[in-house]
DNA sequence: AGCAGATAGTACGACATCAAACTATTTGAT
DNA sequence: ATCAAATAGTTTGATGTCGTACTATCTGCT
């Protein structure tokens, strides 16, 4: 049985339990979460050979696109990727690790830090982005 | 700034970085993740003061639907709702410490067992559906 | 200048999930 | 009848996220 014959079963069946709902919103609802479910599979298994994320690939990304030659804030990164800063501050330690990203001390705010892309960082987000553009049957 | 500003800004910024790649793709991915993200915050906040989650409705939702008188075995839950077994483990746990199941032996089958819903399990179960189903505009 | 409050980032604890390993039981092939 | 393989459920260990609390630093009001 796929998600599709599975969210009729769902839906028909509370249906005959609660005529007196509606289950029309929670049909859509359930659609939308399978598609999500599905792409996000699907991304993320494009880019685990490169050994990060769809995560990681975010804050990545988030460099290769926004910064002067790569740099950001955490706390810009994490307006971005929509992270909280606890969470953010993970990625950016495992990404570190892997030689993706360095921090450095911002010298105009003490309290901040500057995220850099490494070569290796840049490189990484670019063949990601050629990978996942790339799904789209276009051209 | 809201979420369909930052798809704006993540795939038009993307799009000066690599003119060569087609992002549309990207878009309708970004649009429906946060399509998902906002109705999951919503549906989860609706049944949050019942003290449970949606994964802990999801399963409560599965045995009200589909079980004679509520019973179901473990099995069959988690094929419907989708999770790992370890983690409907966790969840059956979860809902038996707060009383809206309990398990029994199978008699026919002593390695499986029989998840079956109290009063009081079926009763938030039908509270939270009809919060939930409430949420369309319709009628 | 001094100080209360705001802000940036991190540390810690709690939580939910999954994959893999494990135990107990059933099924099916011979 | 026996035994290998399949199956049901749980346990264990790892992962990744969040909320809260914490430290350090900056800002703005007086």
């Amino acid at each position: 049985m796929d998600a599709n014959e599975l969210i009729d079963e769902t839906v028909s069946s509370w249906g005959e339990q609660r005529p007196d709902l509606d289950f029309g919103a929670m049909r859509v609802a359930l659609g939308i979460n399978v598609v999500t479910a599905q792409y996000s599979e699907i991304y993320g298994d494009l880019i685990k050979s490169l050994g990060i994320t769809l995560g990681e690939f975010d804050v990545l990304a988030t460099l290769r696109r926004n910064g002067k030659r790569g740099v950001l804030t955490p706390k810009e990164i994490s307006r971005v990727a929509m992270i909280s800063p606890s969470g953010l501050t993970n990625r950016l330690t495992r990404l570190e690790n892997m030689g993706h990203i360095d921090r450095q001390m911002d010298p105009t705010d003490r309290r901040s830090s500057l995220v850099r892309l490494t070569a290796k960082g840049a490189k990484t987000a670019d063949v990601a982005i050629e990978r996942l553009s790339g799904l789209h049957p276009s051209r």
